[in-house]
DNA sequence: CTAAACTCTACTATTTTTATAGAATTAATT
DNA sequence: AATTAATTCTATAAAAATAGTAGAGTTTAG
């Protein structure tokens, strides 16, 4: 499950990249208009400005707007960036990997496999989506 | 991710599933080849149990065997049983369906189609694995 | 100089996870 | 009937993650 961290990241994502063209929006814009509390959305826009998801102005008539274009983020850059691995063992990741401190010998392991095999399509599938592509349904 | 629980739960049913026809396997058995906590363990048998996964013969000489064949068990059914939704969000789910708190329309809702997609492609590939699948790597 | 916005650090409350403890129950054997 | 070895049940607790909130600081336009 996506934490609501990372659902709140992708509604702003999806709310700047309906905006038009060169619009700068407020955090407060984009709390009201996408239903996500002010002050833990302030920490998300930060987050995603570190990312270089969006860029920020400073100062009165400031605001945020998607610096990467909506078609180039994904739904698994999201994920991983917020949330992590998008397998569903540490052991079974790319980005994340980390042996699991129970497996005795993970080349003998039954689980790792399988959980490669999801991931794989998982990912593939995550990668499809993007704020674009959600805009258009 | 699985939590800790599943991938235990999992990890047991393999070991079940390993043994010669017939056989019981004690917990503690079952903590040391899978090298799984063994209080923890106990209290994921009884799940196990609860969920008709597997069955006990209790008292001296007792033990869990696999209730359902190892070809019935999917990697879907545990996760859900343990983990709850495949869905990355609750109104995407099937299973664990509930309204988004934030959602102001759950038929605008962007992100929810994607979700959905994601969602028939993971379940998809959740439902091909079985503890017989896995045993088979 | 002031207003309005982003930025930063720290804190807190709640929930979930990951177990552990110990008593009760069951069943086979002696 | 007593003993032993196993599951079963209830309660508890420590740790980590999640979901925010508070408030001061900084930046910029006018």
């Amino acid at each position: 499950m996506l934490s609501h961290k990372t659902k709140y990241a992708l509604k702003a994502l999806l709310y700047l990249a309906q905006q038009p063209e060169n619009h700068i929006s407020k955090t407060i814009e984009i709390s009201e208009g996408a239903n996500i509390p002010k002050k833990f959305l302030e920490q998300i826009l930060l987050d995603l400005k570190r990312g270089h998801f969006v860029s920020s102005k400073q100062g009165k008539f400031g605001g945020y707007y998607l610096l990467k274009s909506k078609e180039d983020i994904t739904l698994a850059e999201i994920h991983r960036y917020f949330d992590g691995a998008i397998a569903l063992l540490p052991c079974a990741s790319i980005n994340f990997y980390e042996p699991c401190s129970d497996c005795k010998n993970e080349a003998d392991c039954l689980l790792r496999h399988g959980l490669i095999a999801i991931r794989d399509e998982t990912l593939k599938a995550m990668q499809g989506i993007t704020i674009a592509s959600l805009e258009k349904k």
